[in-house]
DNA sequence: AACTAGACGTA
DNA sequence: CGTACGTCTAGTTT
């Protein structure tokens, strides 16, 4: 970065002594991962660090270590920086970490055997110095200060770490009393407690600096000692050989032979890549996002962006354009609005061609002929586009009464069938990890209210301009990912164009239909749970005898354990647990009746903030448009946001009645829902080819009394409720990863109990045990795991050192096949609904996608065709050695449509 | 205003 | 010490 500034500028940092100052400021408690290893000294460290890179634009910067304790200093004087307390040991390994975050940001690292990290400093400094270039140093040790001058500033961390004190020629002189040339003599003087180093008594910065002033320098007042009067003057005297130690050992040497000089120093950015993963592992969101809002990463290859051949379209002109730019060849789109909720909102569209120019239009300023053209282009299948994230601008243009077709590739979708796990998918981020180029100009948040009305001309012009790179990037970028994805086998490639991209447009179509909701009934039952969290809470207060909030789990902590000294229940990083288990087991050892409260009013509260939230989305049209996610989970399924329909309740009578509150919608007879059957388990039984758990499945008995009378060793009919919910309970914790502990845990019996009743079970179905274990097996070798239709998820963490990451990645490795085949799977039946409910000419629609249910709108008189339809089409989906059964319910709401 | 932690709803 | 999600509230930080 500034790489054509006209001086050159070194950041020099001491990394040690910066992590240090970080771990002292930042709680170590705060700071840990899901492992638990500790990073507040190398959060800190960081976040000063990108701080520094933002405020102060180095073009060269190196950072520093101490090699150990043991220096020529400790060599000379045995005793310094002796008696410093035990390095703590949250703090070991954090320098490791520091240098790991390093090497990803690609800042190199420089050390000498025998000097401290401030010596190489000096030399380097000087170096720099020498050579023109500007020098910014960051240190907590004050030694630095001697540094300072015209070219050379000195950082000195105060007050935690986001502050730093610019510690300037004058801004030492004003403090000190004494130029940075002579700080030296100056510390000699006064001492430093932290190297052990003892000064003159009763000298501090102020008589220092005077006599410093006075003598011209710590030789004058060497010299003219015996003249300086008082009890100082006789200190002084007494501790003349500690002061000349101490200018002796506060030198920093500046010739120290280095493998790098300052030229070698250039910054030429970070490595993206690297940084992710570095920033993963030690889960810093916030300062990945820092950094990448703060600087622009810099590719050594990169060219320094897009060209772009782009021109502001006036009302008028477009329909030209198209006729002149658009034909067969594939076009990049990107679009700017207002998303969501099932529509949309345009404020501008792009288009940029393959080698050619590009364009910005505002679809408010189309003349009719315009409009026209705008409208069959997007509408004609022959004239390919690519779009990043096509859903949102789908239902936009859909709103303006235009249809798109011919989207060829969706990055967004290619991105996440690339790399699952991503958090984003931006199409900044993707352009600079796919393509090394840097989009330069800043979009406009696609969910964003920024509008084009309010901004000058400039700031409109860079707007358009941004738009007109994304669409470019886009079309680019289709290419690449799209190479990525066939780059082992066609299975990515045919998810995208026979999944995910044809699935994109279905899924719009849910949201921009929505489903009907009964307000007066949703505002009936927020009165209330209201009514019911009221009394609860009022019965909480009564027995604690004041008011607290039921809400905070800190409060009830203090009161649960503290006041009423209740017995300590599992602990997590604020202290003890006050979740809805916790208290379950807390009343049962003590019945005390604060915790029938407690437990009531979380049921309530939670019931009716599910109600409040369900109340505020309902639109104008009285129905709900949900947004699904279609590049969130990373075993793919879909997710569902503004509002969440897939967690609405359904395990308790009480939770039930919010689902009445999703009604049939007006025109329409019934409500229908379909859904498989235990399909993860049946996946689990095609995928093991495991006979006993096939034969299960077929047996025509309830599949969990199937498999409970083989465990237990009993016919079907006799098999007890208590048998069947064990394996029931194992059945769906198979597929997690589940241990004896959490079995155990989950029913309630010993972990000896729990591991029993596994050995039982794997001893009728050997099968799917083995089934397990290659899986993870396989995805350790191939560090991916991969669904029926071969979507892949990668999992490196696999073959991690560190024993709770690697767990982790093995419980993921087992259920992500499992979790995402049944996602495939209903993928493809939502494909086939749709296309059917088309063919069929019923006017029936789909509405809603639970994970393996899917809720239908059902047209007067349609209830037995689309019952027939559906239960083809989700039954027949993909071809599995169970039955895939479909079961099937309808009724006037959600809940009575359930079943 | 924007973030995290804890809790809890679903499959 | 069971996978995958999203949302709410309280409490903290900017």
């Amino acid at each position: 970065m500034n790489a054509d500034a006209q001086t050159p500028r070194l950041l020099l940092l001491d990394g040690h002594s910066l992590a240090y100052r970080a771990y002292y400021a930042l709680p170590v408690d705060n700071f840990s991962t899901q492992t638990g290893q500790h990073t507040n000294a190398v959060f800190g460290f960081t976040s000063m660090l990108i701080n520094m890179l933002r405020d102060e634009k180095p073009t060269h910067i190196a950072v520093a270590f101490d090699v150990s304790r043991k220096s020529f200093r400790t060599e000379k004087y045995a005793d310094y920086k002796a008696g410093r307390a035990e390095t703590p040991k949250p703090f070991l390994g954090q320098v490791s970490l520091v240098k790991e975050v390093l090497e990803a940001l690609r800042i190199p690292v420089v050390e000498k055997a025998g000097y401290e990290a401030d010596d190489v400093i000096g030399t380097l400094a000087c170096q720099a110095r020498e050579a023109g270039m500007e020098v910014v140093v960051s240190t907590g040790d004050r030694d630095a200060f001697q540094l300072a001058g015209d070219r050379v500033t000195i950082l000195y961390p105060v007050r935690g770490v986001s502050e730093v004190w610019r510690m300037t020629p004058d801004a030492i002189e004003q403090k000190y009393g004494v130029p940075p040339g002579r700080y030296r003599d100056k510390a000699a003087l006064v001492g430093e407690t932290s190297d052990n180093l003892t000064g003159v008594p009763g000298v501090g910065d102020k008589t220092a600096a005077k006599w410093i002033v006075q003598y011209g320098g710590l030789e004058g007042v060497v010299a003219h000692a015996d003249q300086i009067k008082g009890k100082a003057g006789d200190n002084l005297r007494a501790h003349l050989s500690e002061v000349m130690r101490n200018y002796d050992l506060n030198a920093l040497v500046c010739d120290l032979e280095l493998p790098l000089a300052p030229p070698d120093l250039r910054w030429h950015g970070w490595d993206r890549e690297a940084v992710h993963q570095v920033f993963d592992a030690l889960e810093f969101r916030v300062l990945r996002e820092r950094l990448y809002s703060y600087l622009d990463a810099v590719e050594p290859e990169a060219e320094s962006g897009f060209d772009l051949d782009g021109s502001v379209l006036a009302g008028g002109a477009v329909a030209a354009w198209l006729a002149e730019h658009v034909a067969q060849a594939p076009v990049g789109v990107a679009v700017t609005g207002r998303f969501g909720r099932g529509t949309g909102e345009l404020t501008g569209i792009a288009v940029a061609t393959g080698d050619g120019p590009a364009a910005w239009f505002d679809p408010a300023a189309l003349d009719e002929n315009d409009e026209r053209a705008v409208a069959a282009w997007l509408a004609d299948p022959d004239r390919p586009k690519v779009i990043h994230d096509a859903k949102p601008a789908t239902l936009a243009f859909r709103a303006h009464g235009w249809a798109l077709a011919g989207v060829r590739v969706d990055t967004a979708l290619a991105a996440y069938l690339a790399k699952p796990d991503q958090r984003s998918y931006d199409l900044t981020d993707l352009a600079l990890r796919y393509l090394k180029r840097e989009l330069r100009v800043e979009p406009p948040p696609q969910d964003g209210q920024l509008t084009l009305d309010g901004l000058g001309e400039e700031e409109t012009e860079a707007v358009e301009q941004g738009v007109m790179l994304r669409a470019r990037a886009t079309l680019d970028l289709a290419d690449t990912i799209t190479a990525e994805l066939s780059r082992d086998d066609d299975a990515s490639q045919r998810l995208l164009t026979e999944v995910e991209q044809p699935l994109s447009v279905v899924l719009g179509e849910m949201e921009q239909v929505g489903i009907a909701a009964d307000t007066d009934y949703l505002s009936e039952l927020e009165a209330h749970f209201a009514a019911e969290v009221k009394a609860a809470q009022q019965a909480a207060h009564a027995v604690v005898g004041r008011e607290f909030n039921l809400g905070s789990p800190k409060q009830l902590q203090e009161i649960l354990f503290t006041e009423r000294n209740l017995p300590k229940t599992k602990r997590i990083k604020s202290g003890y647990t006050t979740d809805a288990d916790a208290l379950q087991g807390l009343f049962a050892q003590t019945g005390d009746p604060l915790l029938e409260h407690l437990l009531r009013h979380r049921d309530v509260a939670k019931l009716k903030s599910t109600v409040d939230g369900l109340l505020k989305s309902v639109s104008d049209d009285g129905r709900i448009h949900t947004t699904f996610n279609q590049t969130v989970a990373a075993t793919g399924r879909l997710s569902s946001t503004d509002p969440n329909l897939q967690n609405i309740p359904i395990r308790t009578a009480e939770g039930r009645r919010i689902r009445r509150a999703f009604v049939v919608g007006p025109a329409f007879d019934q409500l229908m829902t379909a859904d498989y059957s235990q399909i993860e388990m049946r996946i689990m039984a095609h995928l093991s080819g495991d006979q006993a758990l096939i034969d299960a499945f077929n047996s025509a008995f309830d599949f969990h009394a199937a498999t409970a009378s083989s465990v237990f060793h009993v016919p079907v009919e006799e098999v007890v409720p208590d048998q069947r919910r064990k394996i029931k309970a194992m059945n769906y914790g198979l597929a997690y990863g589940l241990s004896a502990f959490g079995l155990s845990h989950q029913l309630g019996i010993s972990t000896e109990e729990a591991r029993g009743l596994m050995e039982e079970y794997f001893e009728r179905f050997g099968g799917v045990r083995d089934y397990l274990q290659a899986v993870v097996r396989r995805a350790v070798q191939d560090g991916y795991t991969a669904t029926i239709l071969g979507r892949r998820r990668y999992l490196p963490d696999l073959t991690s050192d560190n024993r709770q990451r690697r767990e982790m990645a093995e419980r993921m490795a087992l259920n992500a096949p499992i979790q995402g085949s049944a996602a495939d799977i209903i993928k493809i039946a939502m494909l086939r609904v749709d296309q059917a409910l088309r063919d069929s000419g019923l006017r029936s629609r789909m509405l809603l996608q639970v994970h393996d249910e899917l809720v239908f709108d059902v047209a007067q008189g349609e209830r037995e065709p689309l019952e027939e339809l559906v239960r083809r089409e989700m039954g027949g989906a993909f071809p599995l050695s169970v039955p895939l059964e479909v079961s099937v319910g309808s009724g006037q709401d959600w809940n009575s449509a359930d079943h």
